[in-house]
DNA sequence: TATACTGTATTAAGTAGCTAATACAGTAAT
DNA sequence: ATTACTGTATTAGCTACTTAATACAGTATA
């Protein structure tokens, strides 16, 4: 498990963790009931206080991505399949519910839109794609 | 110019005041050219402090979408259409990337992803149009 | 110049959020 | 029981942000 956190980006560590855990887990680089970092190894592998860790743990458990057996460890939750599509579609719709409150109150057409996001996903895409473009 | 305040919400007032009045402008509803509320009558009419909302004045200054004038007042920009069309464009731009960034990370497919943006527009837009959803 | 409006720079107080230090609590194996 | 790991509750400090108080500065008009 790699995670890389920028001190200078004004986003907070912890969610930051939350972030790349989540990804990871979303993408099925971390296999279901495998066992993560304890909290003192990735809190020395990031030089932040274990706290900080436990804290972005204990939200990842509320979103029902990890569990945490005190004394054991902390391992990603094993997601029936559907209920993985259904969390993914939840985060997405989040963003998107954003988007087009905001484009109804522009009073840009759906169309309009539609257009820009389709141009813009093919961007993140293709970078996506090629692999490293930071 | 009819502006509430939400004190409960947690959004900062001198946010609130930005949001309303730049929807306000792009929707319209303010005329080019006319002139805003002065800060202290505006301020009054919240009950807010004066720097509150001359913070709220700058900012919305910055994005080119009014004209201060010290000891004249504060205008309503003269914004070009194609202008008025680029920012709105922009606006909506800056939120449908991170929902673009998103879908891609999670693996969510265009189509579906574009399905759901038609699906929440919609949604928003009738709302719009039966006017009182709170 | 006097007045009565405009907006503003500076400063300080209050608040919320993030991070860290410490001491504590659960589990497993010897 | 001891040891060596797990995670955690409490507390406190720090920082960034928001808001406000005050005093100041520009403009128009009489």
């Amino acid at each position: 498990m790699l995670l890389e956190i920028d001190h200078h980006s004004g986003v907070p560590i912890y969610r930051q963790v939350i972030e790349q855990i989540r990804q990871q887990i979303m993408a099925g680089q971390l296999s279901e009931g495998e066992q993560l970092m304890s909290v003192r190894d990735l809190a020395a592998q990031l030089q932040v206080n274990p706290m900080t860790i436990s804290k972005a743990y204990a939200l990842l458990e509320v979103e029902g991505l990890v569990e945490r057996r005190r004394g054991v460890g902390l391992f990603a939750a094993r997601l029936r399949k559907d209920k993985k599509a259904h969390t993914r579609a939840r985060l997405l719709e989040e963003i998107l519910r954003k988007a087009a409150v905001t484009a109804v109150q522009l009073g840009i057409p759906e169309e309009k839109a539609r257009e820009m996001l389709a141009r813009l996903y093919r961007k993140y895409d293709s970078k996506t794609r090629s692999h490293s473009n930071e």
